[in-house]
DNA sequence: GTTGACTCTCACGTAACGTCATACTTTATA
DNA sequence: TATAAAGTATGACGTTACGTGAGAGTCAAC
C-alpha cells in the first residue's frame, strides 16, 4: 500500500506517515526504486499500535520506546491499551456528569463548589505511562503483581448522571422528543440494575449449552464459548448467593 | 485566587494560565499592584468552558472565537458540549470494539479486513466545528434546523464487544477473577436488554408519586422531579407498545 | 505524449505550551 | 524583625507534532 491509500484507510496524513518515517518511528518495509513507501499489513499493524498509544496520550517518543523494547509484546499491549480505553471512558461519564450538575447550577437550581466544576478534568501525569513503563521499561519486569480486579462497574455515578440530566429537562413536555429520550436512558438504567434474577441467569447459561441455536451463534466468536460461558455464569450465581 | 491555587483546583500549569492571559483567551479580573493575577469565580467558569472546548480538541483561537461571541451563551454552549461528550463516549466504546476484536485476531481466531483494525479512529475534521459554527458563528444563525433525537442506545454494537471480550478468556478458569468480572459484564448487560417489561417501568413510575420515600429522594435532585419522571414514563410505555 | 493524480524531499511555519533565567513579593520561621 | 522559603512576574528560547507550500520526479490513462 502508498502513503495515500494507509492516510485513506487509517485517517491519518500523508504528512504525518513521512514524519513517522522520518524519526523512526513507523518505516515502510518496503519502497520502490522510484522512493515510494509500501506499507505491508506489518506496518499496519504497527501503525494501529502507534494511534491507540497516542489516543492516551503518549508522546511519540515515548511510543517509539515501547514498541522498540524487547521485553515488548503486542498481546499484552493490546490488553492494556483495552484497560486504558476503559478507564479513559470513566473520566468521560465523570466529565459529563459535571456537565450536567453545571447545566443546573446554571439555572440556579443547584450549588457546587468550585472543586466539583472541575471533576474529570485532572487527568494527573498520564496513570498509564507509570504502568508502562513497569510493564516494558528497562529494567526489566516484576511478573508477580497482579492486581485485584474490579468487580462490575459503579452504578452510583451513572444513577446520579441520569437523575441529573432528567433534572435538568423537568420543565419541558414529558412526551417531548427531549424528555423520552432521556426517560429512555433511565430505562435502560434500570434493566441494568437488579431485575434480571440470578436464577434467571444462572438458567439461560443452561440453555446456551442445550439450545443448538443458541450454541451455534455463540461459537461464532469462538468454539467452545457457550460452554464456557455456562460453566462461568453458574460460578458467577453461586458467588452471588 | 492567585495562579496557583488555580492550578491546583483545575489542573492545569501556571505556565497555561499566563498563556491564556497572554493570548488573551482568560485574562484575570484583577491584579494586585504588585501584578499578581486574581481569577474571580467568574474567571473559573469560563475557564471551565475553555477546558471543555480544549477536550473536544477546538484550537484556542476557536475557543476564543466562540467565546467572545455576541451570540454565545454559556447555557447553550453546556448543552452543546454535553452532546459533543456523549458522542465521544461513542467513538471510544468502538475504539474499545476494535480492539476486543484485534486481541482475538491477534490468536489467530478471528479475521479483520485492514478497515476494521482502524475503525473507532477516524475523527475526520471535528464534525462539532461545525455545529459550534452554525450556533455562534460571525453570520448569524439559523435557529430552525431541530434534528432529531435518536431513541435509546445501540446495544447491538455492546453486546458484540462483550461477546468478544468473554471469547478473550474462555480457555481460562471459568472461576477465575478475570472470567468472572467479564461475565458480571453480561450479567449487567442482560439486564439492559428486555428482562424489565415496560408494564412494570410505568408502575414504577405511580411508585414514585404514591410512595412519599421515593418522591423525596428523587425530588432531592430538582422540585417536581418525581412528578415529571411519572408522567414521562407513562408516554415512553405507551409509545413502546 | 501529455495531462492529471500521486509521490518525493527540503524547508520554513505554527500551536500550545515547557523550561530555564532573572528579579520582585509575600509568607513563614527563627 | 531579619531572613529564608515559597510564590509570582516577565522575557526568551526550546520542543512536539505536525501543516503548508515549493520544486521536481513518477505513474497510469487517454
Amino acid at each position: 500500500m502508498k502513503v495515500k491509500e494507509v492516510s485513506q484507510l487509517t485517517g491519518v496524513s500523508v504528512r504525518t506517515l513521512h514524519h513517522y518515517d522520518d524519526i523512526g518511528l513507523l518505516t515502510p518495509d518496503r519502497t520502490t526504486q522510484a522512493g515510494y513507501r509500501l506499507y505491508s499489513d506489518d506496518n499496519l499493524a504497527t501503525l494501529q499500535q502507534i494511534l491507540f498509544f497516542r489516543e492516551l496520550g503518549f508522546s511519540l517518543k515515548k511510543i517509539k520506546e515501547l514498541l522498540t523494547s524487547p521485553a515488548f509484546s503486542r498481546q499484552e499491549a493490546f490488553e492494556m491499551q483495552r484497560k486504558m480505553l476503559l478507564e479513559k471512558r470513566k473520566q468521560l461519564d465523570s466529565m459529563i456528569n459535571t456537565i450536567e450538575k453545571t447545566i443546573q447550577h446554571g439555572r440556579g437550581e443547584l450549588v457546587m463548589t468550585n472543586e466539583e466544576k472541575f471533576k474529570g478534568f485532572d487527568f494527573g501525569e498520564n496513570p498509564y505511562e507509570q504502568e508502562a513503563r513497569e510493564r516494558w521499561g528497562d529494567n526489566a519486569v516484576d511478573e508477580s503483581n497482579k492486581k485485584a480486579i474490579q468487580f462490575g462497574p459503579e452504578l452510583g455515578e451513572e444513577m446520579n448522571r441520569i437523575y441529573f440530566s432528567l433534572a435538568g429537562v423537568r420543565h419541558m413536555e414529558p412526551s417531548s422528543d427531549e424528555a423520552q429520550a432521556r426517560i429512555g436512558e433511565w430505562f435502560t438504567f434500570l434493566n441494568k440494575m437488579g431485575s434480571y434474577s440470578l436464577e434467571a441467569f444462572a438458567g439461560l447459561g443452561e440453555m446456551y449449552v442445550a439450545d443448538e441455536r443458541f450454541t451455534k451463534n455463540i461459537d461464532q466468536f469462538g468454539e467452545g464459548l457457550a460452554l464456557f460461558m455456562r460453566d462461568a455464569m453458574a460460578v458467577y450465581v453461586k458467588k452471588g448467593k
